[in-house]
DNA sequence: CGAGATATCTGACTAAAGTCAGATATATGC
DNA sequence: GCATATATCTGACTTTAGTCAGATATCTCG
């Protein structure tokens, strides 16, 4: 029972006797859960039926039956989309977003419930993520954000607490060269924010300079999802972006205290380079010509 | 989305969507859930008809035919039961056997399929036994076990490795006073796991001494299991046996490098007392009168 | 404009899971 | 021995989910 595949499938065995007391939240409110996903995938935003279709994975033709069954209930309206009139957009009424309030009230009370009952909810919630990260892996996707988004600007605060636990010195931002935000939005450079669901989990910033070359800064990758070939693909994103700008040479700095970095940059034709300027911080210097 | 109950409920979301790739093992042979169900709890041990109705939470008419399928396909066998001919047993037959451990071999084969996926697969393990441990936590069995079972061993293995990560001058069990097994057995004393699912996660001894006390040894609880308050649940287990065995006088020791042990007992009615034995790591004396 | 593509809807069907009311056989306590 | 309880089985039924083949309306492109 101690060996890695046991644990894994004791793993399965609690969530999969548990994944009815996790998310109950579908139910109880005495409708049957193919209507209850469709009225929660409207209220959580999504309108465009063929959207809804793909992303609960249904057959047309159920899709059909239960948008009917929840108009009959009064808790759903659609309507003939405006620049195509064959697709329809569904939204919900009054009635459907009370409806909707009450399985997102559900839901809430549940996770509190659940986080109650344990007193070490950080270590908890740590290993939550980690696993929600790794199940999803697949549809982590990497969007261009603003640097000073808020998904951006949590990304940012977690590195920089981050470089402080593993720093000897500690990490004091304003003693750094800190990029200003504007070197970090198009068409001078840009920031990728790596989101797994709704929850950050990864960025890495393209600011644009003046001497010929643009650099890449702040790669980070959130603890729970280390292990996933995030910070290759971010750096891979990246590239993509600058080869867009019109860049040929990429170059940036990193530490010897952030070993996987550094192995990350030999082992994706970076080459190592001397110093080529006066940040406090970093020990090691690459290039790349693209 | 970066609050508590945001991070529980995509937790779910994530396991929710994954359940079905995470646990196939009972689909892909070409028969209803259901079937596959009740042959797996039967290849686990399960034979009595009741208690796997009970297990999967069946109704007695639907049970009944899905083992009549299951003897239909030749997979197994029900007999009356010897002292009650109104219940009945249910066992593989070899062909059963066959398709069981067919089973066994997709789980397995999924679950190490998914750990290869990830690099990281230590930290994911740990988060996994965290988890489940907290699911299953209302499951969580103390049973009294040999002092030198499997079960018993490994927790004493975790504990000394934890004592070595967490005292200073590291831990050498030779220079510790290591009780012997024999005073651990009953009658003169107990030994106690605590089993979830079938993986150990905490240990507690019961060591029975000729000098009119009883001493309580080597309380420990896994990593992925605190927080869920087993520590007290062993110490509760080892006083109910004491008290069975007419021991009066409990004594125990432990070092400050522990503050959640001292804690625990400081708060559960044992008094701090002087040195009562020459061990070289303890340098913190309880003692409690039953 | 017309052919073919696309989005949705409708009707007819199936499989699986589950419910419920007895029927049958056996056990237990007086 | 008999009334009552228990374990399982059988038949009749419902609900939910899902499949599939067309019907209908609309769009797109030459």
């Amino acid at each position: 029972m101690l060996n890695p595949v046991s644990r894994v499938r004791r793993f399965n065995r609690a969530v999969t006797s548990a994944v009815g007391a996790l998310d109950t939240s579908f139910l109880g409110r005495g409708r049957p859960l193919g209507a209850a996903r469709v009225l929660n995938a409207i209220g959580h935003g999504r309108s465009d039926v063929a959207e809804i279709r793909d992303y609960l994975g249904l057959d047309s033709g159920l899709m059909s039956r239960l948008l009917r069954s929840l108009e009959d209930e009064g808790l759903v309206e659609t309507t003939a989309q405006a620049d195509d009139a064959r697709r329809r957009v569904a939204k919900l009424t009054r009635a459907g977003r009370r409806e909707f309030a009450a399985y997102e009230a559900l839901s809430n009370a549940q996770a509190e419930g659940f986080l109650a009952q344990h007193s070490q909810a950080d270590a908890l919630l740590a290993a939550m993520d980690l696993i929600a990260s790794a199940l999803t892996r697949e549809r982590v996707t990497l969007d261009e954000m603003d640097p000073q988004s808020e998904e951006a600007r949590h990304c940012l605060r977690e590195y920089y607490a981050e470089l402080g636990r593993r720093f000897k010195q500690g990490f004091d931002v304003s003693l750094s060269r800190d990029p200003d935000a504007k070197d970090m939005r198009r068409p001078r450079g840009t920031f990728i924010v790596a989101m797994s669901d709704t929850l950050p989990i990864g960025c890495v910033g393209l600011k644009g300079t003046d001497h010929g070359y643009a650099e890449i800064k702040r790669l980070w990758v959130a603890p729970a999802a280390r292990g996933l070939r995030l910070g290759r693909r971010l750096m891979d994103a990246t590239e993509a972006a600058a080869r867009e700008l019109g860049i040929t040479l990429l170059r940036l700095d990193t530490n010897s205290a952030l070993p996987e970095a550094g192995q990350l940059y030999r082992t994706t034709g970076w080459s190592e380079i001397p110093r080529f300027n006066d940040d406090p911080y970093p020990d090691l210097f690459f290039e790349k010509r693209l």
